[in-house]
This record gives C-alpha cells, structure tokens and sequence, in this order.
RNA sequence: GGGCGGUUAGCUCAGUUGGUUAGAGCGCUGGUCUCACAUACCAGAGGUCACAGGUUCGAAUCCUGUACCGCCCA
C-alpha cells in the first residue's frame, strides 16, 4: 500500500497520470473483438486553424466521459481523434502567419522560407510551397491540441489518429468520390451558383449565412417599348447592365397592359421582355422587379425558365468585367451610349460599381426613352434586408456561372429523413433540425472548391483539338493509385508532356469541399477503403457526438455518404452538446471574438475541476460560462481525497481478510450499503441513456450528504474502538466496499483523483487491472454476499434524528460535539425498533450517554426529538 | 415570416407517467477550529414556478393563447 501524501497536489497527479496512461497503453482499442462487444465513437475532428476554446474542450470532456463508463462496462473502446486541416481556415491562417498568397502558376522553390516581410506587399508563392506551409502549420497546432487533450484527460487511443490531410484520408475520400462518379452521382454542371469574390471559390448551400445588412431600395424608371414607362425598385442597381427581363405578378391591373411587350433599361437601353409570373410580390416595392443574371437564387429559377440570356457583369474577383453592348447576347438600342455608361463602372467592385450607377441615373441623360427624365425617379430608401453570406466571408456572395462538381441528393431527400429516423437523436428533437435541413434542401451538393490546400478532386479531362477540356468526358485514376493529385501525375494512357496541349489531356485544379471528407470520418477510422474486415469491427459507430451547429454540414453528409456507399447509417446515436453561454447570453464561438481558451482553467481548477462542469451539463442545454463552477469540481476531489485519508487510514492498518463484504453485518451498515446499491442502479440506468449529468448528480449526492455528513459520522465510535470487534470491522468493511464502489462511480468524471486514490487503496489487491479506468462499472450483483437490511431504513433513520440534535445545537450556538445531558425521541413503535437498531451509533455520534424512546404520534416526519444540553 | 428549445430562489440549474409543505449548488445571514476536511461542518432566510385562460378532486408538470430570450431556416 502507497502512503498517502499530507495534501492533495492535483497538478503533479494530472502530470504524472497523463504520462502513465500513455506508457501503460490502457485506451487501446483491441481489433480481435468482437462487434457486439466494442464502443466505437465517431469523434469530431477539431479544425486546427489555431486557439480553441472552451466549447469544444467542454463537447470532449461529454464524450470522454460516456467512453469512460462503457469501456469500464467492458466494451472494447474504439476512440480515435482526427484533425481536420482541410480547406480554409489553414489556408487563411498560413496566409497571415507567413505573409503570403499562393499562386498556382509560379514554380516550386526548394528549401523555401518566406520572407515575412509585413512591410512589402504579400509574397507570392508556388501553390506547392503554400500546401508546405500549411501543412507546417497544421503539424503544430496538432501538437498544441493533443497535449491540451491528454492534459484533459481524453481517454483516446492515439493509434488511431489521423489528419483529414493525409494520405489514408486522402485516398478515403478521392474513393468515395470516384465510387460515387462511377454510380452517377457526382456530376459537373456549368451553372450560376454561389461565388465568394474574396476567396474566389464557389461555396455550398450549407455554407451560407442570411444576414441582415443595411441596404436601399432604388427605385428607377424604365421605359416601354413604343411608349410609356414604369418604376422598379432594386437594391442591386450595378446589375442593370445585367437586366434580362422584368417581371410582375398576373392579376397586377398596374401591368397588366405592358406583358408580352419589351421595356427598355435606363443607361443601357437594353430591350428586355415583361414577363407576368405568380411568383413575383405585388406587395414588395412596386410590384414590378428586374431579372439579372444573377441578383438571387430567383433570377436563376426565371433566367431558366423563360430561357433569358446570360449577361454576366460580375467577374470572380467581384469586379465589373468587360462587356461589349451590341454584341450578340447585349442587346441596346444605343450600343454607343450604353458602352459609354458601361465603361464608367468596368473594373470597379459592385459596391463602387452601384454608387456610380447611381450617380449616373441621377442625370436625365440616362433616359431610358427621350422624355422620360431622370431615371432615379426619387432618392433611395434605406432598409435592412437579408444577404447571402459565405458563413467565413466578409462580403456578400455573388451569383456566377461556373464549372463545379456535384453529388446529386434531390433525389433522395426521403431517403435521407428515412435515415435520420433510423438514428437515435439526444436530445430528441435535434433530430428535428436535421428534418428541416434536409427538407428545406434546394440544390445537390456543391463539392468542389477553388482552393488549393485541401483534397484534390482525382479527375483529368481529355482536351480537344482547341484545347478545351471535354468536361463530359472525365479521366479517373485506378484505385490503387490513391491518394493522387492529378496536377502532379498524368492522366492514365497519356505522357507528362501532354498535359495542357491540344489532343492532350488536363487536370480538374480544384480540391474537393472540406465536408467532401469530413463526412467520411467514421470511414476514415473504420478503414473502409483498405480494409472491410476491420471496417465491419466498428461501422455503424455507436456514437457521433457533435455541436447542434453542424447537423446541417457533418451530420448531414456523413449519413449521405454512408446512404449513398451502402445504404447504412453511420452511427446509432447521435449526441449533440449544448452551448457555452457568455455573460450576455450569448453563443461563445470564435468569430465571435469572445472565446476563452481553456489551458489557464486547467491549471486554476484542475483537469478533473474542468471535468466536473463540462459533465455537469446536459446533452442539447446550454451551460452559462461562469469561473465560480469551476471550483465546485475541484472541491468535490478535495472532499473526496479528505474522505479517503479519513477511510484509509482505517482501512489499510486492518486485516484485510476481516473486511471483505461478508463482516459487514451491523444493522447500519446493511441499510447504508442499501442506499449505495440504489445509486448504483440508478447511475447506471442514466449512463445507458447517454444521461452522464444526472448520474454525476446522483453519485455526488450521496456522496456529499449520506457518506460524508452522516455515514462517516455515524461510524466514528465503532471505527475508532481498540481491537477486532465484529462492530468495527463491519464498518471499516463498509467504508472499504464503499470507497471502491464511488472510485469507480466517479472514474469516468473525474479520471485522475480517482486513479490516483486507487492506486493508494486498491490497485495492487485488484491485481492484473491496476487501472480504475480498467476496472469493471459497479454492479448490482457486487452486493450479493450484503444481506439486505432486515427492517426498514436504519440509516435513514438516524439521519433524521442526527438532523434534529445538530439543529438544536446550531440554535444553541455551542459545537457540535458538545454532549447533551438528556435526549428524548418519540415516534411510533414501529420507526422507533428500526431506531433502536442503530441506538448506539446514533447516542454516540450525537453524545448522548443515554436517551428515552417514547411511543407517540408524530407531527412532521418519523421522529420528534427533544434534547436537553 | 416558419420551426425548435427555453422562462422555477439573488445567480446557475434539477424537478421522473399530474399527487403531501417545489429541490440542489453557489451567493447571503448566523453559528461551530467536531480527533478526514475551515477548499470544512451545522443551521437559517429566500420562490404568485414568465403571463392569461382552460382540463382536473388536484397543475411547475397536460391543452390554448400571449410576452420575452436563444438557436435554426426563409
């Protein structure tokens, strides 16, 4: 047995416990197993782009301790950790770090170290050396997370850890993608989708955010075709050189004159046809709207529909591209005068561009018919309305035409609400939000990204004798040729040299979305795309924890993708935390600025103190931030520690022979185990349902008020008697049984007290399993050799009674040890035989030399008690 | 505008299928150095369960509506 040291230093426990755990290999996931018998968690990989905050270290924390639970319920635990490093947010932050932008028509230069130069302009860099930096930067925020994660004591198996980067991930995700190609469901398309100008890559629709911004509504005459004229009200003006139609509703009597019949744009002169469609608002503005290509989703819908000409205005970069009006598409009445105006905005942003249109539709020589006057026919008017954002984005999305890979999902739409149903959801109604995701779906899946640090999509395309790619015609690698980046490798069955020159061949330069990947995480750690034996070990995954905030995005693609690669779910349950709450109840994220970072808690509070309030917390609710909670979980392992000095001290000096569960036969004892034994249960039943907080709530409970404020109380007298009486060591039997029943009950909440007053207490009789955290999960059928108590509740009992002698010394104001001189307790016969069973702890635990049972009827409670100091 | 969740003590939160006097922790007040623990212990004060109706012998709990907060979507 270890001595027990004088105070209870959690920083050099949590140090040294990390480091064992690591040496010992105890979280390691055993492959032999069986399925029915092993855990698997499909864990979040965090994005390495830099701090994290409290939120996720808290989500972990939730898991960690489930996995905790069930690997002491015997399961065979599969807990692997990723990181997700694709895509933007490392592109962004090596950007920044190093001073630098990528240009993909520069050469690579070997041993190249950016200058860094903030002064000078960015530098410009091979997309080769960019990939390097970025994946420089990656390898060090991961070092920064795996030791915050072991420090909180994630019980994870570092096996099993991969990058969304690598080259396993890479190759799990180009197979899907070409598995899905060869199905017929990815596909590319030439079409107006949602374009970010700043990062000049198209983005998907779960990338979106609505967000209100200030904006005005300009309304701007136009003319009609052999006379007349109307107002339309736009808050995009700089698109009116894009103008394709006007549209308005059917039963609108103001135009229903003009439909079938051409207006004329102001500036322009462009003829466009006037359209009646139902969709179109009567109510908003004035009723009558332009159609560009492309304001909104809308104009697309229309710009499909009547089959309108494309006039693209807006270019990748967000700036006014170069047009010709009169040229065939860019109808003008005045191709002259509609260049002069058009050249006025060429090459400015949209914002710029709009303030000059403005400007110019104050003068009456924008007229869109001799007569009409000034097109701004008033001053615009303020308002606020939505905007499509790119949800990393500082500027709205535009919509342009580009060439972009699809996975096909309309389709299926039912299937997929099949699928979530197949799902247990905790909290339940998170599965409600995935439901109005996917109904509310409107586009397949945009997956392909104009990036460079991330997957890249494995296709090439044969080039005709122009040199044009033939799009239709995708090139695909074989599958042993995964991972591939088919800009540095030729496409299979033509030389290096032909790449990019007629007849020859070209690569797709683009990468794939980051979720393209990232939903295939449970595959990634089941390693479906090399190995179907071990995938069949683990897949579907018992859990997918995760935040709320991206069942839209993970959730939602993962069970695409394992529909679409097997018809599967990709776990049983999923679990979705809640929030951190800052003080103005407000959501704490990252880009919101206000993130705290979780390292200094650890070290004020301790592991097992952050431990205690991420647990604390249920599944779906969100949890205030607040410092003083820290504290209570760092106080329970300072109780917990004083209450294992206290036992310990008991407990190690005695003949361990005497104490097993068999000497526990006084009458006290019996009802106190009984007490335990429904803990047990009751902690156990929660953790089945994913419900930790209520089982830390129960244990604790107990522990705080009967074992420690009572149990251990009414005990003394027995535990500190010279000798081997049957009565002491019944108790110290108890309080050993006990001790070993709470480690265990606490282990999965607080992992390093626990382990390390195992080790003092329990660890060399549990022989082989020296581990709390191997230890089996307390059980009912641990109390098997306890007789049940014989009468009632004696320990309950004594509480109440214990309870009414503190209160009248507290209103007496003396100490509580002070000895009473007379002591009365009266109740009915039968409350008071269950009493008289544990008379002689409870008279000595109060100090009384004697009291008087009297039979009588009671007020409140079992016992009325009356005693004299 | 639609959907989901929430509103219980000063603060943070529990409250099982409707059932005695609605609970805990923190904070507050008063007390106790009691041989595990003053990072503790004992006692106490503190709530019209957001509001308005309804169902019921009985409602924090079920139903309807309203207000406010948060999140998601349009």
């Amino acid at each position: 047995m270890k001595s027990i040291p004088e105070k209870y230093d959690f920083y050099l426990v949590e140090k040294h416990w990390v480091e064992t755990w690591l040496k010992q290999g105890i979280y390691q996931w055993n492959p032999a197993i069986e399925r029915a018998k092993t855990f698997a968690v499909d864990t979040p990989p965090p994005t390495v782009s830099g701090s994290l905050h409290v939120g996720s270290a808290f989500g972990y924390v939730q898991q960690d301790v489930i996995v905790r639970q069930r690997r002491m319920k015997g399961l065979n635990i599969f807990y692997p950790m990723g990181w997700d490093d694709n895509g933007l947010p490392t592109e962004r932050r090596v950007q920044n770090m190093f001073h630098v932008r990528c240009n993909p028509h520069l050469a690579h230069q070997k041993d190249f170290v950016p200058k860094n130069n903030k002064k000078e302009p960015a530098e410009e860099i091979s997309r080769d050396n960019f990939i390097e930096l970025c994946h420089q930067v990656t390898k060090q925020d991961e070092e920064v997370f795996r030791s915050l994660w072991q420090h909180l004591g994630l019980s994870i198996d570092w096996s099993l850890e991969y990058a969304t980067i690598d080259d396993h991930c890479r190759r799990t995700s180009q197979l899907s993608f070409l598995k899905l190609l060869q199905d017929g469901r990815a596909y590319t398309s030439f079409a107006p989708h949602l374009w970010d100008v700043d990062f000049k890559t198209a983005v998907s629709q779960a990338e979106v955010e609505d967000k209100v911004l200030p904006g005005h509504f300009h309304n701007i005459r136009f003319g009609i075709e052999g006379g007349g004229s109307f107002v339309i009200a736009t808050t995009r003006p700089e698109l009116l050189p894009a103008c394709v139609a006007v549209i308005a509703h059917p039963d609108d009597q103001r135009y229903q004159p003009y439909f079938g019949r051409n207006a004329v744009t102001p500036l322009f002169k462009a003829r466009v046809p006037i359209i009646a469609n139902e969709k179109a608002d009567p109510e908003k503005g004035t009723g009558i709207l332009m159609v560009c290509t492309f304001g909104d989703m809308m104009d697309v819908e229309w710009w499909k529909q009547y089959q309108l000409p494309l006039r693209q205005v807006i270019g990748h970069d967000g700036r006014m591209m170069e047009v010709s009006f009169g040229s065939p598409g860019w109808d003008s009445a005045d191709p002259a005068a509609a260049g002069r105006f058009y050249s006025e905005i060429k090459g400015k942003t949209a914002k710029q561009a709009q303030i000059k249109v403005v400007e110019m539709l104050r003068s009456p020589d924008g007229e869109a018919l001799p007569g009409l006057g000034v097109p701004l026919t008033e001053e615009p008017k303020p308002i606020e309305h939505p905007v499509k954002m790119y949800e990393k984005g500082e500027r709205p999305l535009e919509i342009i035409p580009t060439m972009q890979w699809f996975i096909r999902i309309m389709d299926i739409k039912e299937e997929l609400l099949e699928q979530g149903r197949k799902i247990k959801w905790h909290p339940q109604h998170m599965r409600t939000r995935y439901e109005d995701w996917v109904k509310g779906l409107n586009q397949d899946w945009c997956v392909s990204r104009q990036r460079y640090f991330g997957v890249p999509i494995p296709v090439w395309y044969p080039l005709d004798a122009e040199g044009n790619p033939i799009y239709q015609k995708p090139i695909m690698p074989s599958e042993d040729q995964l991972p591939i980046d088919p800009q540095s490798h030729p496409a299979p069955g033509y030389e290096a040299s032909q790449r990019d020159k007629p007849h020859g061949f070209t690569a797709d330069p683009d990468v794939l979305d980051t979720w393209a990947t990232s939903s295939m995480t449970p595959q990634i750690a089941s390693h479906w795309a090399r190995d179907p034996e071990r995938h069949q070990k683990v897949f579907p995954m018992d859990i997918r924890p995760q935040g709320p905030e991206i069942i839209r995005t993970w959730a939602f693609y993962t069970i695409v993708k394992a529909y679409l690669h097997g018809k599967q779910i990709p776990w049983n349950n999923a679990l979705i935390n809640g929030w951190i709450m800052d003080p103005d109840r407000k959501k704490m994220s990252k880009s919101h600025g206000q993130a705290v970072t979780p390292e200094h808690l650890l070290v004020q509070f301790s592991s097992d103190g952050f431990r205690y309030w991420s647990a604390k917390a249920r599944l779906g609710v969100d949890t205030m931030y607040d410092e003083a909670n820290f504290a209570n979980g760092k106080r329970l392992t300072v109780k917990f520690y004083n209450a294992v000095k206290f036992a310990a001290g008991h407990i190690l000096t005695a003949d361990q022979s005497k104490i097993t569960p068999r000497a526990i036969t006084d009458p006290l004892d019996l009802s106190f185990t009984g007490h335990l034994k429904q803990v047990v249960a009751r902690s156990g039943r929660y953790f089945e349902n994913f419900e930790y907080a209520d089982a830390l709530q129960e244990t604790e409970g107990f522990f705080w008020e009967k074992l420690c404020d009572n149990y251990l109380e009414l005990i003394k007298v027995r535990a500190y008697q010279e000798g081997d009486s049957a009565g002491k060591l019944s108790a110290l039997a108890t309080l050993k049984f006990t001790l070993n029943v709470m480690l265990r009950l606490f282990a999965p909440f607080i992992p390093y007290f626990t382990e390390e007053a195992w080790s003092w207490m329990f660890a060399e009789e549990s022989g082989k399993r020296r581990s709390v955290h191997t230890s089996d999960w307390p059980d009912g059928a641990e109390f098997q050799d306890i007789k049940p108590s014989a009468e009632g509740d004696p320990f309950g009992a004594a509480m109440e009674v214990l309870s009414a002698v503190r209160k009248v010394k507290s209103e007496a104001k003396v100490s509580v040890k002070t000895p009473l001189k007379a002591l009365k307790i009266a109740g009915s016969s039968e409350d008071l035989k269950v009493l008289k069973l544990v008379w002689n702890d409870l008279l000595g635990t109060v100090g009384a030399q004697e009291a008087e049972a009297i039979e009588g009827k009671v007020e409140n409670g079992k016992f009325e008690v009356k005693a004299e100091l």
